[in-house]
DNA sequence: ATGGTCGGTTGCCGA
């Protein structure tokens, strides 16, 4: 089973490019995030003509959102509001085979790297930490499960350009690091991209638009993740970021990430 | 040290 994750950046503005990835790819799940659209506007027709007939969606106007886009059908579609905060950040459903997935949105944390100070960081820990407990106590670990999406967190010095140079930069600060390590281990999840790509090897799914030539200064970061519960171990057969993607015409600035499991 | 670019029922805010 093909399961595709990526962080579109408009789901309506990028359609052209989620049809040219599904052609590539021929994913069984498409996951995305940020598709910033209420829920009665999401190309769903469009989409499933792509052979994407199932879905479990939550939008809001401008800002956010998260899908689940599927070839199987989808059933038990749900999301959690952690934080008290209704801003469609995460969302699941549950595929033939048993097989739970979550697309999930984890908020940016906004510049300063300071929760007394910056209201946005303070949220992004309290959603990592409520994040962190919801699972063990709602969730059996040897169920198969897998989450993925744009957790806005770097965790490794090789999934950053410059580890030094990013140490104060929210996605890479040792608060930030340290949360997402316990939520990892809080579950027992197992970082599907790391076990395909060990460190030090070089691996990340984002770059700044901000660059003026991305590809050549690589100053990129791995924002995006699969996670596999224990009960999925083993599974594993394939991974990879599609970073041919960041360079398509315009382009969102995260890179797909795919990854093939033996279900 | 600074500013750089995107998207959205836009003229700022979030990323």
């Amino acid at each position: 089973m093909r399961i595709v994750t990526w962080n579109i950046n408009s789901v309506r503005l990028r359609l052209p490019l989620l049809q040219r990835l599904v052609e590539d790819l021929d994913p069984d799940v498409v996951l995305l995030q940020e598709t910033k659209v209420q829920d009665p506007q999401f190309p769903l027709k469009d989409i499933a003509k792509l052979g994407l007939t199932h879905s479990a969606i939550r939008g809001m106007k401008s800002y956010n959102g998260v899908a689940i886009l599927s070839k199987h059908p989808l059933t038990d579609p749900d999301g959690h509001d952690w934080v008290g905060r209704d801003d469609a950040r995460h969302v699941l459903a549950t595929l033939p085979n048993g097989v739970e997935i979550h697309s999930l949105y984890v908020p940016a944390g906004g510049d300063e790297p300071d929760p007394a100070v910056n209201d946005k960081f303070r949220h992004k820990l309290d959603f990592v930490s409520e994040m962190t407990d919801w699972f063990p106590r709602a969730r059996d670990p040897k169920a198969p499960i897998l989450l993925a999406g744009d957790l806005n967190i770097a965790p490794l010095e090789s999934d950053v350009w410059s580890h030094k140079q990013l140490l104060k930069v929210v996605s890479h600060t040792p608060v930030e690091t340290e949360g997402l390590a316990r939520a990892q281990e809080a579950f027992g999840w197992i970082d599907a991209m790391r076990a395909h790509t060990p460190a030090p090897e070089r691996l990340y799914t984002w770059w700044s638009y901000r660059a003026k030539d991305w590809r050549a200064a690589d100053r990129g970061r791995r924002l995006d993740h699969v996670w596999l519960s224990p009960g999925l171990e083993g599974t594993l057969r394939a991974m990879r970021v599609i970073e041919d993607a960041r360079g398509w015409e315009k382009p969102s600035d995260h890179a797909p990430v795919v990854v093939d499991l033996d279900l």
